[in-house]
DNA sequence: GACTGTGAAGTAGTTCACAGCT
DNA sequence: AGCTGTGAACTACTTCACAGTC
């Protein structure tokens, strides 16, 4: 055997010791969406079968993801909906708190800024940079505008995780850069350009035009994948 | 063999005929912006391995998705950016037009609505609707926001394409059986709440809490998969 | 009877590896 | 020498299918 392994990426809950892989992850965000809206109609118990509809996925698929992270159901029931919201929650690293910052208060930046969705989980908004500076010292969604050279001077002080990139094309490496250096791990690109960082930086992209062209692949005459095999 | 095949989902460009998966589709519209990006630079030519590390995929996967596309490149040379871009704008359907409207006239609304990079490619904001009669009227990037009874009268007069739902959670249901009702097939829905809308209508989310849960899960001491790969 | 838990099977997607051009 | 084109191997992910439990 001449190729590395994989290493041991693993999630662990109890002694249930589980590999989580990157298309569920990415669905337990969905799931507890989905359980959150739930939960406002009192129900209780949820199974396999309903979650999946919700989401547009195989049920098996859906006690697959729940299993690998070790959360168990109800045979019969189905699962406990207060019980996977805290699993899933945990699962995310939503029970500590996380520090968000925004660069670029431009547009974009001013409606992330404005957003309210952050406090509900644990996400808190702590500073908008800018590089303007008829822009810096302007309020945006309640937090003043600052250079972006006041950036470390804010790491001092506390620990930052995320970083969302609002700042046109042009800047957005900077930007990124700008982050790295600060100690930030997690990126938000809203900029419509590829950024590089280190290799221990997660960097997750919302482009807007690649976006709509995906969708206008799908809409120039070919089905979408999914839909034909849910329809079989 | 009982169960059914796959149905025959292709692409068929010159004479080479093949099948575009899902993964291939959402990386073309990456690797379009990354060669635009390119020509700026007057280059004229790329190699799959140059575009890999851009994008941050193994060049194997580069050179197999231009092969499904069926594009050629030059041995000991590379892809033709000219050419490349070309390919990729008619295989995602950018050649055609594609009229856009928003859902929701809000902050999200409008920052959409102000995007400058819809005319780039093929893309024409065309409407931007509401509910709330006291926007209605009102004007945000340059269109007036009318009442969604009006999509009905729009869709008469032309063919809509894609639609984006920037209501809040609460209203996006709502808004997505107009945009179905007015025969839209493409949805992009940037309200916090799943969605349902028939099999032969394409439904992409950009919710900004699932992505910051994503982060926030690689960001609590779970390395990201695909550079834990691309360490080895 | 309903719905979970999970080996086993199946399928899709990625990467290897190398022959073949330029 | 450099980089593509592509069968073959591999890995990851999904779905089947059914025993197990409530």
């Amino acid at each position: 055997l001449t190729r590395p392994l994989t290493l041991p990426f693993v999630f662990v809950k109890g002694s249930a010791t589980r590999r989580l892989s990157e298309p569920t992850v990415s669905r337990l965000a969905v799931y507890l969406r989905v359980l959150l809206d739930m939960t406002k109609q009192r129900r209780t118990t949820v199974s396999s079968e309903e979650l999946a509809e919700k989401i547009g996925v195989n049920h098996n698929t859906v006690r697959r993801d729940f299993w690998s992270l070790g959360v168990l159901g109800i045979r019969g029931v189905g699962y406990n909906t207060d019980n996977l919201i805290l699993e899933l929650s945990q699962a995310l690293g939503l029970s500590q708190e996380r520090s968000v910052v925004i660069m670029g208060a431009g547009n974009l930046g001013s409606a992330l800024a404005n957003y309210r969705g952050f406090p509900d989980r644990g996400f808190r908004l702590v500073a908008v940079f800018d590089v303007d500076p008829t822009k810096i010292g302007t309020h945006v969604g309640g937090l003043p505008v600052r250079g972006v050279e006041e950036l470390a001077t804010l790491v001092r002080n506390r620990d930052l995780h995320i970083g969302m990139i609002a700042t046109p094309a042009a800047q957005a490496q900077a930007a990124a850069d700008s982050l790295v250096e600060g100690g930030i791990h997690s990126i938000l690109n809203f900029a419509p350009t590829r950024i590089s960082a280190p290799a221990d930086v997660s960097v997750r992209y919302i482009d807007l035009s690649v976006e709509l062209q995906i969708l206008s692949f799908y809409s120039s005459g070919q089905p979408r994948r999914n839909q034909v095999k849910e329809r079989a």
